[in-house]
RNA sequence: AGGGCUGUAGCGCAGUCUGGUUAGCGCGCUCGCUUCGGGAGCGAGAGGUCGGGGGUUCGAAUCCCCCCAGCCCUACCA
């Protein structure tokens, strides 16, 4: 077998040993996701308490960009930010039916509290609609009230069966906006309009193409009268909701008795809505484009920009090479990184990495961690006023080791960073459109879906939920969601894959996180 | 919740079947010297409730019981 010439080579012959080993993608996909998680030192297992994880700086600090960025957004769509407790009174729970036949089962609820025995138990939120019903109730009496636009960031708790890092976990970090209308036409309107917020952001900001739709009856959130989602191609073709925006309509208004006189003077109850993300997104991040040599960022969630690792052998050399990294640091830190009309000014987060190990080491750190941009200086560069530039991923951003004028390179690091986001978004994009395909017959349904394959496949379905019930049945893969108008293929009349009755238009189908 | 696999140092593992002195190995970690543009070399070190509890035994990482946790498959699940 010839030998690679490329350092690629080396690289993964050692890749066990220092630091610890990432399982090739194809070997075995859920022990890499783990690994990166581990490796890139995002989060651990609690271990010490059930399904539940201690998230490290490096993951949270991702969730901090997340959270910015969306907190912006939000308030840009005039949501104030609001806390509720942590604790709900069982009987709140019980007041709506469906909801509390669907979140029954993963309850977590506390009986004794200072050493008694508590006359009636409290719930530990698994989503606060409830909680935030009772005080929708006090704060609404008229139509001048309206609309009540809420959102709390905050912790829940749902016992779920089965964990995995990131995706479902018992306890998650998320945020649950909660919006009550006048009319249900203005709360279907903050619905679709909160939907899009999550879509754009899941684009824009995490590189992360998205199809928007709705959810099949059964698969709504519990309460709702329909649920919109985003749903995002994973590298091994399964789907992962993203985030999901909800039509309450006058349920839990209903339940909770949340009435307002209108300007007719007339009773009524509000129109709810409610929509959330949770840190299940850092998850689809490292689906959406990490590769075998770890975690990989895109600029604008990256904690992190670019790394500068001195490159030096002797003592005379250091000074000289450490004041060109603190130049050239203190030159990228000036760059700001903000949006157009950001509420928020986000300048290069750049680290010089002066341990005292060797920069071989260093390099496959910081890779791991996913950092975007490496920067080598040694007295070579120094001496052409030039620095070394390997981008985290080859794309049009740039290839292989780069040796740019630093002038130059400060000048168009904003840009490179603009056009590296573009490109991760663009090479998802190109995956999700090779992951996906128009299937027509049973037999090429089963045959995508075969194993523990998946693809996003647009199937048509008769709207059954008997025929839903019997895909997951046979093959695992889920209806998704109804495509949205522009997402997907255009509608038009067919038969059902399954049972070949009409159907009015294609569904997304694919196995689910 | 059912089934399977697993739990020994930070990470990865050997040892368990067939019980027996101070429980090993690789990497990582600490110190020293030489090194330093893709995971350095040598030398000297540190680091362990063998997941937890109970039992059998002269003696348990090893055998038995219970529990906890993780991973995979079902089931369940915004």
């Amino acid at each position: 077998m010839a030998k690679g010439k490329g350092s690629d080579q080396g690289a993964k012959q050692n890749t066990d040993g220092i630091g610890g080993k990432i399982t090739p993608r194809e070997e075995d996909y859920p022990q890499w996701y783990q690994d990166v998680i581990r490796e890139g030192e995002l989060a651990e297992t609690a271990k010490v308490v059930k399904g539940c994880m201690v998230i490290k700086p490096h993951g949270y600090a991702i969730w901090e960009k997340i959270q910015r960025d969306l907190d912006a957004r939000f308030k840009e769509t005039g949501h104030r930010n609001a806390y509720f407790p942590l604790l709900i009174p069982q009987s709140f729970i019980t007041k709506e039916a469906e909801h509390v036949e669907g979140f029954a089962p993963e309850l977590a609820v506390v009986t004794h509290a200072g050493g008694e025995a508590l006359e009636e138990p409290y719930v530990i939120r698994p989503t606060s609609e409830t909680i935030i019903g009772h005080y929708f109730a006090k704060w609404i009496s008229s139509h001048r009230d309206l609309p009540l636009l809420i959102n709390q960031w905050a912790n829940v708790m749902r016992w779920e069966k089965r964990t995995r890092m990131f995706l479902r976990t018992t306890e998650f970090l998320w945020q649950e906006g909660h919006t009550a209308h006048s009319t249900h036409e203005e709360a279907r309107a903050e619905v679709e309009r909160m939907l899009n917020v999550y879509g754009d952001f899941a684009e824009q900001v995490m590189a992360m193409p998205v199809i928007r739709g709705v959810k099949t009856e059964s698969e709504k959130f519990a309460g709702a009268l329909s649920s919109l989602c985003i749903e995002a191609p994973m590298q091994d073709g399964k789907a992962l909701q993203a985030g999901t925006s909800h039509d309450l309509g006058q349920n839990f208004g209903r339940a909770f008795d949340v009435q307002f006189q209108s300007e007719e003077g007339k009773l009524d109850y509000v129109w709810q809505t409610s929509w959330g993300v949770s840190t299940r997104l850092v998850g689809g991040l490292i689906m959406t484009h990490s590769d075998d040599a770890g975690l990989v960022l895109p600029p604008r969630v990256a904690p992190i920009h670019a790394v500068i690792v001195p490159i030096w052998r002797k003592a005379h050399e250091r000074d000289a090479v450490f004041e060109a990294c603190a130049r050239i640091k203190a030159s990228l830190d000036e760059i700001d990184l903000s949006q157009p009309r950001s509420r928020y000014r986000d300048f290069v987060e750049v680290v010089v990495d002066d341990r005292p190990i060797r920069p071989g080491a260093k390099f496959y750190e910081w890779e791991r961690r996913g950092v975007p941009v490496r920067i080598e200086v040694g007295p070579k560069d120094i001496a052409k006023g030039q620095v070394c530039v390997r981008m985290r991923v080859d794309t049009a951003a740039g290839t292989g080791k780069e040796f740019i004028p630093e002038a130059d390179f400060i000048a168009g690091f904003r840009g490179r960073l603009d056009l590296y986001q573009a490109e991760l978004l663009r090479i998802a994009r190109e995956r999700m459109e090779t992951q996906t395909v128009t299937l027509d017959t049973w037999d090429e349904f089963l045959a995508a879906f075969a194993g523990d394959a998946s693809v996003f496949a647009w199937c048509h379905w008769d709207g059954t939920a008997e025929t839903e019930a019997a895909i997951k049945e046979q093959t695992k893969a889920t209806i998704r969601c109804v495509p949205l108008p522009g997402q997907g293929p255009a509608p038009e009349p067919g038969k059902c894959i399954l049972t070949g009755k009409p159907s009015p238009q294609r569904v997304l189908i694919a196995k689910a996180y």
